[in-house]
DNA sequence: AAAGACACCTGTCCGC
DNA sequence: TGCGGACAGGTGTCTT
């Protein structure tokens, strides 16, 4: 489910309620994630949440004794109750702040994690190697032309790649793809730089307005609040295949690239 | 080193 | 209405 944006936005949605407050108790319902919840989470118990973060799709609650990483998978989502609510289907671990307030993660298919490490999280091994943010500062074209020399896998495999640029997933590598005008198929090695700027332009672009429209919700994605968010109205290509072209009316192709739906426009696209 | 397949798990949808 | 199969927003791990 969420991308970079949608777990941005959750990000903004629970902040509020988490930064500078002190958390009273972390309830687990169900360790069975996709690596089991760890004991040490108890650390957490009596902290305050220094800052929420966000880094690539993964959350970091800090506090002084450690931090708090969160990601959500495919299908994972956070809620805030502010009154006790009985837990739902799949709501697997609250996270109860002293003033009431509760955090509460859903996941049904589990593929997301919640972890606890005494020390900094960025240099945790599964932070430690991550890409640079698509909209923060060491992205932009001549990153991507850099590292893509050399490489023969496509382009849309290339730009989802975690230790090239973190946050595109399925639904927005194809958008930019398609915004910038380049074939999700094409090897990465043998773009211009010239064409990676476009590209990286259009990566910022089409996050920065997902963030603004509050994520994509494409069947079960939902805020903190449990709204959904708005972009899938604002897709060109994604789960488009067949309907025609918002560029050129020729019918969106649907392919398959690294086990991953894959669409485009063949007129547009080069 | 890089690329590709597979695994993890549940829900939903489609065709028969 | 029921059932099997394909598919879904991610990513670590293993094999070529």
């Amino acid at each position: 489910m969420p991308e970079l944006p949608e777990v941005e936005t959750t990000r903004r949605g629970i902040a509020p309620y988490v930064e500078g407050r002190r958390v009273r108790t972390v309830v687990v319902r169900e360790p069975r994630l996709r690596w089991p919840v760890p004991a040490e989470l108890s650390q957490l118990h009596g902290q305050t949440v220094i800052s929420l973060e966000r880094r690539g799709k993964y959350l970091l609650f800090r506090t002084a004794a450690g931090a708090m990483i969160m990601h959500l998978g495919m299908s994972g989502s956070v809620r805030v109750l502010l009154s006790p609510q009985p837990p739902r289907r799949h709501e697997h671990v609250d996270i109860v702040m002293e003033d009431g307030a509760l955090l509460r993660y859903q996941d049904p298919r589990r593929f997301g994690c919640i972890l606890w490490t005494a020390g900094d999280p960025l240099r945790h091994p599964l932070l430690r190697d991550l890409g640079p943010e698509p909209l923060g500062p060491g992205f932009g074209g001549d990153h991507l032309h850099r590292l893509s020399r050399g490489r023969r896998s496509p382009v849309k495999t290339f730009l989802m790649d975690a230790q090239v640029v973190v946050g595109v997933g399925n639904i927005y590598a194809n958008e930019a793809l398609f915004r910038a005008g380049i074939l999700p198929s094409r090897p990465a090695g043998r773009i211009s730089r010239e064409r990676y700027q476009r590209l990286a332009a259009a990566v910022q672009e089409v996050l920065r307005a997902a963030i603004a429209a509050g994520g994509t919700t494409l069947r079960d994605f939902i805020d903190s609040d449990g709204k959904p968010g708005y972009f899938s109205q604002e897709l060109h290509v994604y789960g488009r295949a067949g309907e025609p072209c918002t560029g050129c009316g020729e019918p969106v192709r649907l392919s398959r690239l690294g086990q991953r739906a894959t669409y485009y426009c063949p007129r547009c696209q080069r």
